[in-house]
DNA sequence: GACAAAACTGAGTGTTCACTCAGTTTTGTG
DNA sequence: CACAAAACTGAGTGAACACTCAGTTTTGTC
């Protein structure tokens, strides 16, 4: 693996964990066995960093979704859209500090002033509401959901509910993991058609 | 005011918005007119100040939703479920800073090596889920609320989806204000007897 | 108004920070 | 092997940082 590579991994867990300013440049260097002339050399800036880390991760996370859903065969749009929670929860286990990281409110800070920052963070959150969004409608066309809710808004907040599960169990507040029936009960009882 | 709490006020609001770390006492100083070493002569250290926060905000919090909820007349168990829901949200919007800082993430780095910042955020987390798990208990003593859920776990998911709009409306992702009634929508379908 | 306690001050301290740059080593290609 | 481009190095730099402390001002009480 190239040092490129190692310190983009590196300063991903870290910045996840400790965050952007408590991460020094010092120590990704130790870390990494890279020296600090290194970084600056693949990267313009700690910052440029930061973005390099986070186009890795739109990419990685929109190709997941896009592998899982591709060639899948589905049922019913309900049992899509309980496959898409259930993929996303073990996605966020999979990929824990990824979606640490993009919990983290430095990034929501960047996005305010630089357009780069905030394209990739749409371009993550678009995709991820597309898929339950669509789920949804498909579940709407073959009568498994119910037809008098929005889609777009529903996905929403499908992915909201799910989403701050996976925030509660980075933050170590409760046992997310013991919820995750309930979830799955909760999200079919308001989806479900009667 | 004095300048204790001129320096309280000042420093929640920064800490919320900029993060504990991209925050200067420097810049504390110059903006509340306090010298330095004022900050040090009330507070032991920056992190003593902010522990001082969060200590400020638990009292604010658990004040707010005793009063709202100790001489309320409620219809039923399903009525006072919605209501905490719609309170909670209400709440966040009239302190927006303060829910913004409970969901910056350093605050859950130093609750893992100090026990005096865990023990104030679980006093938050376990008075807003007692709230939602006792309207969700008497709902189903009064049976307007389906019996086979289990209230704790319940709660955790109701909590966990109205804090994830917060977190939403917070971030600047989407308008989270538009999903209210939708969001409204879906606990009652989440909750009610058939 | 005398006095002590509390509140406040800001220049000074040692440390850590992101970043630079002149130079060295490694890699790929003919 | 020759040679250029790419990869890598780490001591050096100025700025910013949290915190200290010896001293001053304000406040409350008799």
């Amino acid at each position: 693996m190239k040092k490129k590579d190692v310190i983009l991994k590196a300063a991903m867990v870290l910045f996840a964990n400790k965050g952007f300013t408590d991460t020094s440049v010092q120590e990704l260097s130790r870390l990494t066995g890279a020296a600090e002339g290194t970084l600056f050399y693949h990267f313009k800036s700690k910052e440029g960093l930061l973005l390099a880390i986070l186009e890795t991760i739109r990419d990685e996370i929109t190709d997941q979704f896009g592998r899982f859903f591709e060639n899948r065969p589905f049922h019913s749009g309900l049992e899509r859209a309980e496959e898409t929670v259930s993929f996303y929860l073990y996605l966020a286990g999979l990929m824990e500090d990824e979606f640490l990281l993009l919990h983290r409110h430095f990034l929501y800070r960047f996005s305010e002033a630089k357009p780069e920052f905030r394209e990739n963070l749409e371009a993550i959150y678009n995709c991820l509401v597309d898929i339950f969004e669509k789920a949804i409608r498909t579940g709407q066309e073959d009568g498994t959901i119910i037809a008098d809710i929005q889609p777009r808004k529903s996905a929403l907040i499908l992915f909201t509910m799910v989403d701050g599960l996976v925030r509660f169990k980075n933050n170590n507040l409760y046992d997310a993991g013991a919820l995750f029936n309930e979830l799955m009960r909760t999200c079919r009882r308001m989806l479900q058609a009667p």
